[in-house]
DNA sequence: TTTAAATGTTAGTGATCACTAACAGCGAGA
DNA sequence: TCTCGCTGTTAGTGATCACTAACATTTAAA
């Protein structure tokens, strides 16, 4: 774990907390666990965060990232399918990757859904830009005219398939590599939705 | 829950137990609250299974569902892209949904990771099986030449973005149903693959 | 009716849990 | 130097956990 010694006893806890959690849950790790790979005692968790659910709050509004997406949508599209798709799906991985141990500690603990919102609710946003994004290219004849919205499902379902995988089972499931499955599922749709 | 009366004490336990740990996590419920689910004594858990994770196992042993992908792809097939993917993909969420209580469970409890094995071994074997569809089918000129395995990975984690999202988010993110996303996923396919 | 196995009841074990009280050591700013 | 806020230590709370011992009760086959 390993948490460094230049941060404050606050962060060494949020950081190991963080850790522990997304390995072993919620539930199953114990306070004293948590602050013993912190480096520092017990007594100073609950002097800072009060309860262990206050703690695992405290770390979810600190350490969790979104609204990236949107920025991606306004500033960064080029109106090329295969090109904007690699830049969102790319744009995707990242963000999930980075909350992956969020992502893991409320997939482990049903009570915890409280916090499920705060840590997917882009999913549904990601959606509507994603359809939104098909209609446009439609209407310029771009694209064939599909179900835009079934289109842009499935291109998330996609995603989230292979980042799931590669978040549950750790890499071992395939042999392709992230890279081919991206350039090889993106020329999937450029082929079948170009006229 | 309501385990009928019909059944005997052991299986009354292990449908409650499957039920409870589905919802709770392994760790997230007790072993009198599996008894009392089940409407027999605590002690008659110990009777029967000895220990807590003794019953999971038997549960993982008695209720999971394997090889039926095997049968799908020895007689079922017609090598004609859409009949067999509609096929196939029906025939995955068909299986995942009954083990669907199986996969929250080793999900939700890292220490559990040696059943996962059990409830999650065919994953690998779908994916030999689909590639070997995908090469035949270019053999035989009905596909485009493209990555095999990469297809047929993309095929895979298609369906399993879907089936996850559904398991953990309760059916609300999209209004796409789930027929509309086969049809339009195995069109893409179609569409894409064809010469 | 007798008997034996399965089950229920009760009361308890020791371990672990989240969390607290009380006090002592410490370093930095005054 | 004094003080104050942060920290560690120790010892403990009461709750809950998985699991057990001992005995009473039910059930059904013989």
């Amino acid at each position: 774990m390993e948490t460094s010694d230049t941060l404050n006893n606050r962060d060494k806890l949020l950081l190991a907390a963080i850790d522990l959690m997304a390995e072993k849950g919620y539930k199953g790790v114990s306070t004293k666990e948590i602050a013993a790979a912190a480096g520092v005692s017990e007594m100073t968790l609950f002097r800072n965060f009060g309860s262990k659910l206050n703690l695992l709050e405290a770390a979810v509004d600190r350490y969790h990232y979104s609204g990236e997406m949107q920025m991606i949508f306004n500033e960064k599209i080029v109106w090329d399918l295969r090109t904007d798709l690699l830049l969102i799906g790319q744009a995707y991985h990242e963000i999930m990757n980075r909350n992956r141990k969020m992502i893991l500690i409320v997939l482990k603990d049903h009570e915890l859904s409280g916090l499920r919102d705060k840590s997917q609710k882009h999913p549904r946003q990601l959606q509507e830009m994603l359809t939104n994004y098909f209609k446009t290219m439609q209407q310029q004849s771009k694209l064939i005219p599909t179900n835009a919205e079934a289109q842009a499902i499935t291109f998330m379902w996609m995603n989230y398939g292979a980042f799931m995988s590669k978040l549950l089972s750790g890499e071992s499931i395939t042999s392709v590599t992230m890279q081919e499955f991206m350039e090889s599922s993106i020329e999937l749709f450029a082929r079948a939705l170009t006229p």
